[in-house]
RNA sequence: GCGCCUGUAGCUCAGCUGGAUAGAGCAACGGACUUCUAAUCCGUAGGUCGUAGGUUCGAGUCCUACCAGGCGUGCCA
């Protein structure tokens, strides 16, 4: 929407240039945008503010030359004024709006659908937390804010990839199939120490509960060395399945589950090593080898083989980093939880040393959940406490709630989750304020059905009976909502959806109360039926970004 | 010490990448169900945008310093 009207001024300014009354150079960037107050106009813009010193004018002068072209050039408006120090804010005809709320109902599904992705191929990588335990919360916030960055994407047209990058090798590897072993020892009668850095969580038992179940003491009398790969696969495998269904019941799924050990077995690690000395971007110091990403804008340089000849971590993500620009993404998005941060700077260095343009390669960090229970903090610790894994969480709040908890707030801000807060279904938790908008407007047309109203999206409704005041500030909203998709999209912001539908349903309940949709005049009713079924329309898509669901009745 | 995030109404948070008189929800107070769902609506009250400077036509937003809270600063992942 806002578009065309970038386009309107453009036009005049064009003109205003060849009238010799602007030079324009260089030609200013068009900001379109909405008044604070919608009495002031539909839309304004500050060129002319903006204009004022390379014009050497000021931005009254400016403004008129300006509006002197636009008001010969478009049908779309209806009113143009200035405002001090310059504005110009613009009203449009009714028409403009009423064509583009047709063009909604006609698109459906697709409403809210852009193109500012063009097709650029975006992988996106999220959750990617270590298969050694189930999923916290913390992790089901990452999961929800990169499920929806995700869909915000397509939406806007990007051709996204998601993936899951499994950290099935290394040192936590070890740690868990020692962990399982003990326990299985433990389990048939032998005196264990359990070391303090071991997993120490009840579900390592579950695991090595099964093992018992099914081999029996198969590996009792083995020696270590033997038992654990076994013990590492088997807890692993376990453990991940259990992720993958929590992810699935959180309406969480990924195009790609990656796994690390690939990079090993393909020689894909070793390669990039080479590939990065062959650059000079590595070299060798107290028997271990470095990568030089100071010289990339990181404090120091780092390690990537360790004395003892493992690869570190970060060694093999510089691998995965480099598969994935094989893979042709032109814009790779790494979701981490905030407690990660430090690794933010390495990570960016390794993608400038491999020439990777800096712009395209974006680490979203996620702050901390705080779990609360009535104002007071849960315990997080390991120890059986209160919930603590998202799958309890998501049993106790369900989907919908958990979800738009995690998506409500600005990822870089902290997160009070209050479960008795999230459970209530009261005015403080907005997402069955959103549902019960839906459920509302589904239930109107099952009242208009029932008493013969036949209902149509054609053409010949008369959508100029919509003259309301309320009604052309839903329409307005409702209309905002592609923006709203493609700022998200460009800020890789996802809870501006959230709050979108927030203030658009808030408007359709004032007016609800205030109106009455289904009455004795038959036109008017067709023409607010068009209307709620855009809003429907409207909550429908916005809660698909969001992966919440509708319901028709509440 | 250094780095990152945060600081806006009593509480929880927005503030559209620098615009017009800083906004919601909750809590408080007062109203509205004989109606298409009251899980709703209407009204009142509530502010030194952490502090101090700077940049400019214009700053909650940008730059600097400081204060407070959180996190990080491994040959862990």
């Amino acid at each position: 929407m806002k578009t065309a009207i970038k386009i309107i001024i453009h036009d005049a300014l064009e003109k205003a240039r060849r009238a010799g009354e602007l030079k324009l150079s260089p030609f200013p960037e068009v900001v379109v945008e909405k008044p604070k107050d919608e009495k002031m106009g539909d839309f304004s813009t500050n060129v002319a503010m903006t204009l004022a010193r390379s014009e050497r004018k000021n931005p009254q002068a400016i403004a008129e030359s300006v509006v002197r072209h636009l008001k010969n050039g478009s049908d779309d408006l209806r009113q143009v004024e200035i405002a001090a120090p310059g504005f110009i804010n613009l009203k449009m005809s009714r028409e403009f709006f009423m064509e583009r709320l047709r063009s909604v109902v006609k698109q459906r599904d697709d409403f809210g659908k852009t193109n500012v992705g063009q097709g650029v191929k975006v992988m996106i990588e999220f959750v990617s937390a270590n298969p050694t335990g189930p999923l916290h919360v913390g992790h089901g916030r990452g999961a929800a804010v990169g499920d929806v960055l995700g869909r915000i994407l397509k939406k806007a047209g990007y051709d996204l990839s998601t993936e899951y990058y499994i950290n099935d090798v290394g040192n936590q590897m070890n740690l868990l199939g020692k962990s399982t072993w003990l326990r299985y020892r433990e389990l048939l009668g032998k005196a264990v120490e359990f070391p303090d850095d071991h997993y120490r969580g009840e579900y390592i038992k579950d695991i090595a509960d099964q093992i018992v179940a099914q081999k029996g003491d198969e590996f009792l009398n083995k020696p270590e060395e033997e038992c654990l790969p076994f013990f590492r696969k088997y807890a692993k495998d376990n453990i991940l399945k259990g992720i993958k269904k929590d992810l699935a019941e959180f309406r969480v799924t990924f195009d790609n589950w990656f796994s690390e050990q690939s990079l090993y077995e393909n020689n894909s690690v070793a390669t990039a090593i080479e590939w990065l000395r062959g650059k000079g971007h590595v070299y060798e110091k107290d028997g271990a080898v470095w990568l030089k990403s100071s010289a990339f804008n990181d404090d120091k340089d780092r390690v990537i083989v360790k004395q003892t000849g493992e690869k570190t971590y970060f060694c093999s993500d510089i691998a995965y980093h480099q598969n994935k620009i094989d893979r042709g993404f032109k814009k790779i998005i790494d979701l981490m939880g905030a407690d990660h941060h430090g690794y933010v700077p390495r990570m960016e260095a390794v993608l400038k040393a491999m020439g990777f343009d800096e712009k395209t390669f974006t680490i979203l960090l996620v702050q901390f959940v705080s779990l609360l229970r009535a104002g007071k903090k849960v315990s997080m610790s390991t120890r059986a406490g209160e919930f603590k894994t998202l799958a309890d969480v998501v049993s106790e709040v369900g989907v919908d709630v958990a979800r738009y908890y995690f998506l409500m707030r600005s990822s870089d801000t902290h997160l009070d989750f209050d479960l008795e807060l999230a459970k209530k279904e009261t005015p403080e938790n907005p997402v069955f304020y959103i549902q019960y908008a839906h459920a509302r407007i589904c239930n109107i047309f099952r009242a208009a059905e029932e008493s013969g109203v036949v209902w149509s999206s054609s053409d010949a409704v008369n959508l100029a009976l919509l003259n309301e005041e309320e009604e052309l500030g839903i329409i307005r909203a409702v209309l905002a909502f592609p923006e709203v998709v493609e700022k998200s999209a460009q800020a890789l912001e996802v809870h501006r959806i959230s709050h979108y539908l927030l203030d658009m349903v808030s408007r359709f309940h004032s007016y609800y109360s205030r109106h009455r949709v289904i009455s004795d005049d038959k036109a008017l009713t067709l023409a607010r039926l068009f209307l709620l079924d855009a809003i429907r329309i409207t909550i429908r898509n916005g809660f698909a970004l969001l992966g919440i669901s509708a319901p028709e009745k509440m």
